[in-house]
DNA sequence: CTGTTAGCGCGTTCAC
DNA sequence: GTGAACGCGCTAACAG
């Protein structure tokens, strides 16, 4: 007897998954080849009525669940899509969420959600991390990353979509409006309106920097006009009503004469009209509110908060439907789609 | 020369990744085998510091990461948690899913984000293929779900945590609160306070049922007090300050002697204070109204929102605790966690 | 501490 | 149509 006809030594290991079946045992259970019943799992056709029943028989009989690590691994698609946001905090990206989980999970994607807490070490060591699923596509909030994750993402060979702002030169493909023209288009209303003071309340910004190029537009716009454009108050905390409330009236008294002032959200602007109602402020005669986002409360409260409405949902929609067609081989003729915004008048201004 | 000593063919076959380098290329590039490549991968032991550095040298140049399903599929973990929620319109569960990703991501695991918009099939389905990825454990929102999902649910070897509501047999963990006593806390609080004609405003809700729990309670406390229990409005749209306002009016012209109202959510209960206020009425002198859920809304709006505060950021942590726990192999003391709730009684009531 | 061998569960080739 | 063998990228088991 030689020794190269047989291993010397069977191994033997603890099976992994206790109750898992697996294709092999399906195979078997059907009486044919693991690859008949591979082919089942796939096409409709390739494999006659009779072993197709008999195998499918076979998958109910033992509760079988394809594994798609094997499956991946194997040369098929991971189906994964990460999706990179700082926080869910912040209420803007949970319509975009929720519109492109929607739709990818329609065409069998999953999303791998990650959020970075506005961390750049978190946000490097995410995106390997989850690019180690050898995902089909990516999606990043935002166009500004740090040059890590810049270089991780343009040598991708999939599709990468960044959201919310807009690039000159995009990675892939890209949709969001442009935050910049935002800052403007509201410093110009305030202008025009006759408002001659006119602030900003905002929360801190390291990453996220779409809404500093919003604010900074918007300074320079009032500049631009000959106004002063350091009538501004800040903080670290996530924006909620009652930071609008205080920042408001930290703003306020720093500056009494203000007559308006742009937020950076609704919650804060809430906060901020609200506020001066307990301070017998007139809105908006003696000043002016505007928030940004056009949520929900906006309309209902009393009186009706002007914002600017960004279509937060549609981002998603498009997101989702660029990276599907990517996937499914086409070429698209955009890669980069402004979906613009709209300042929503209403009583405050 | 025998048949059976040397494959006939060289099968080749395309590279899937482009670009991605694999482990066997760190080792050749290191000059070391690939098994002491995957050491380095692992452990900081293990490996001699020398070889150590070569390997990560090697891994740097090649731009190394490392295929996590076929790391899972050798005998790894897949450190995949799949969360499944109905939906993410429903504000409810953000805060609760931010928590979970914060604190697993920590811990190095990677949130699979499903939504089966309250479809059965969608859930079943979303389900097995989330199962696919061998998840280390599962979050599911709610304790009532279809016979298959239970079953599925059940068979699993890995944790899973129902969240939200309180289960008398829970599958396996639990974290919520009882939404039937919340039920019978805000009757009996309506009626202690002396409102006799008192109605009820939600959404409809198919498998939502921990809702429905809480409104049977609800209703079942005010007939044992001899009062009418079916002065109800419900829509199937989201719930939204808009359909709030709806509801209530529809409720009011329906009953005009209605003198309190519960309603599901506090966007719901907002829309219904605004339309009050619109209408005349006296809140809560002819009018009481309380919310659900004690959303950032309900203490700022005017006369302030009685409402219901769920520790929805508590459950997150909790259920992500329990999970981390079980997969560091610990067993729990508690399978079963009540986080309560508490009425906040403010200017509506 | 390091290398060798086997195999995770599946899809792909090629032969019949 | 169907089956046999190989390999995706990695780790477990064992030997040295």
């Amino acid at each position: 007897m030689t020794q190269t006809s047989m291993p010397l030594k069977k191994f033997r290991r603890a099976t992994r998954q206790g109750d898992r079946s697996t294709l092999r045992e399906v195979a078997e259970r059907a009486g044919v080849s693991q690859m008949t019943a591979s082919r089942v799992l796939k096409g409709p056709d390739s494999v006659s009525a009779k072993l197709r029943q008999r195998v499918e028989q076979a998958m109910r009989d033992l509760n079988y669940i394809p594994d798609l690590a094997a499956t991946h691994l194997a040369g098929g698609n991971s189906g994964i899509i990460p999706f990179l946001i700082p926080t869910l905090r912040h209420s803007i990206y949970i319509p975009t969420l929720n519109a492109m989980t929607d739709d990818l999970s329609k065409a069998g994607y999953q999303i791998l959600l990650g959020t970075t807490n506005y961390e750049y070490e978190q946000e490097e060591s995410l995106l390997r991390n989850l690019l180690g699923w050898r995902p089909a596509g990516v999606v990043v909030s935002g166009v500004d990353h740090t040059e890590p994750t810049t270089k991780l993402l343009k040598g991708l060979q999939q599709p990468v979509v960044e959201i919310m702002d807009l690039a000159n030169d995009p990675i892939d493909l890209n949709v969001g409006f442009d935050h910049a023209a935002v800052g403007v288009a509201v410093a110009t209303e305030l202008i025009q309106r006759g408002r001659k003071r006119i602030g900003y309340i905002g929360t801190i910004t390291r990453k996220h920097t779409f809404s500093g190029r919003r604010i900074s537009a918007f300074r320079k716009t009032l500049k631009a006009a000959g106004m002063d454009s350091n009538l501004i108050a800040r903080s670290d905390k996530p924006s909620s009503i009652a930071v609008g409330a205080e920042l408001f009236r930290q703003l306020l008294e720093q500056f009494p004469d203000l007559d308006a002032v742009f937020l950076a959200t609704d919650e804060l602007a809430v906060g901020a009209l609200v506020e001066a109602q307990r301070m017998g402020k007139q809105v908006p005669a003696e000043i002016a509110i505007i928030g940004f986002n056009d949520q929900d409360i906006a309309a209902y409260v009393n009186p009706a908060l002007t914002s600017v409405r960004t279509p937060r949902v549609e981002i998603g929609h498009i997101a989702a439907q660029m990276l599907l067609s990517r996937l499914a081989g086409k070429t698209l003729g955009t890669r980069r789609v402004d979906v613009g915004f709209e300042i929503i008048h209403r009583a405050t201004t």
